[in-house]
DNA sequence: ACATTGTAGTTGTCTATACAACTAGCGCCA
DNA sequence: TGGCGCTAGTTGTATAGACAACTACAATGT
């Protein structure tokens, strides 16, 4: 059984650094000793030394430039990663149960708006659908989307009762790009009736398109009430 | 001068594992090709490919086991990285003025919760501030405020007319650590005030609590209003 | 049928070396 | 003074080779 207590060395050097880093001896903006430098305090390759320092840039600790040398990043990150996943799974990881309450599922004329987020002809039709999510019974997303019929041509007789809509697009309008916002925001009347809130509880509403291949494939807008969700994120050195 | 159309080794190893990603080729749950196949492919050594199979790992597209292979993650992820910084900087860089209403700027006894939160005796002292941030004017963050004096001291000397508490604390008590969350709510009656909004203006609110070496530094009540500001992110193959 | 052992294949780490690309500063020369 | 080129120092990329650690599976023996 190998020792789980030692570590490879280029973690070693990263933890140096960030011992360095976290005890305030070196601060945003100075800079950290050369690779050459580091290899003769640690005895180890170059290579191993370039491959810990490489990360820290990837963690947002350090900068580097060519030629000049490694310094303290001026801003440590929170680094929160939004998982782009289907509510489904993130309820049953919950050990709860999630259904859906299926509101509407059409086809549609594009509005001019649509039409320009979706890059095609304002007479175009899309996909519509909109329904509710809940946990144990307790609505926890209100989602209305708009889907490109170019990307998911049989969005329409997907079985909403066994795959979401993000799992269905997932698997058949494979994922290369997405945007999406944040705001509060108060729902609409059939909105608040749906997750069976008032009105006037502040809702987080995202707005997310995504873009799968050469077609927009979707955009969707996402309601979730107030209190009974919240975006949690960590940082740690 | 260089070439800019040749992209490195590991780029090109990653540009084509991305395009088969992207064109559906492989999906979640198939398997990539092995580094021997790759090196082969590409006439490249083993290192190579497997700083470019590693670098994927960090993206979040595949998942490699140690004896096993390398496989499509499940979930493509959108990384976004909430930068945790200062307002001022984030003002200044849209070209924008920040000032700030300094509200209260106090020594209070912890109540128990917070001193839950500090990890200190319910007697103990600690530092609070009030303030109000504009943009131009416009009131964008209200930002309530505890410290722990043993992580900074003189805080309450600071002068919040040229450094924000975001900062100071920054400079004087190094991050080690943070966590956050986000939710929607209604502001209470002096947050609206001093927003300038309506008390039924949903609002973003970040809770934030950093920990700085052996001290929990800082619990800060960040408020937004509404659709004076929003989250973004994005995610690219 | 079951447990054990061996083995091929895979990823994880590390080294020594090499050259390319870039930066910053110094010194030289016009 | 101002511009130019050289150079030392630094990071970026890439290689060939080596061994360790682990997995999955097949072969073997009981």
């Amino acid at each position: 059984m190998a020792d789980p207590s030692v570590l490879p060395a280029y973690e070693r050097v990263k933890a140096f650094v960030k011992s360095q880093l976290s005890l305030g001896v070196w601060r945003p903006g100075d800079g950290v000793p050369s690779e050459a430098a580091l290899q003769q305090q640690f005895g180890v390759s170059r290579m191993t030394v370039s491959r810990a320092l490489r990360e820290l840039v990837v963690e947002g600790l350090v900068t580097r430039t060519q030629g000049s040398g490694t310094v303290v990043a001026q801003l440590h990150r929170i680094s929160s990663t939004l998982a782009f996943r289907d509510i489904h799974d993130e309820v049953a990881e919950r050990g709860h149960t999630h259904t859906t309450e299926l509101i509407a599922l059409e086809v549609v004329q594009a509005n001019p708006a649509l039409a320009q987020v979706f890059k095609l002809a304002s007479s175009a039709t899309l996909f519509h659908s909109v329904m509710v999510h809940c946990e144990d019974g307790l609505p926890i997303q209100w989602e209305d989307r708009h889907v490109n019929p170019a990307a998911a041509p049989d969005y329409l007789s997907a079985d909403f009762a066994s795959i979401t809509p993000t799992g269905y697009l997932l698997q058949h309008a494979p994922l290369t790009e997405a945007h999406y916002t944040i705001e509060a925001a108060l729902p609409s009347r059939p909105e608040a009736r749906g997750l069976g809130i008032k009105p006037s509880t502040p809702c987080l509403v995202m707005v997310r398109c995504t873009v799968s291949g050469p077609h927009v494939a979707s955009l969707a807008r996402l309601i979730y009430p107030g209190l009974r969700y919240s975006l949690r994120g960590q940082f740690q050195l």
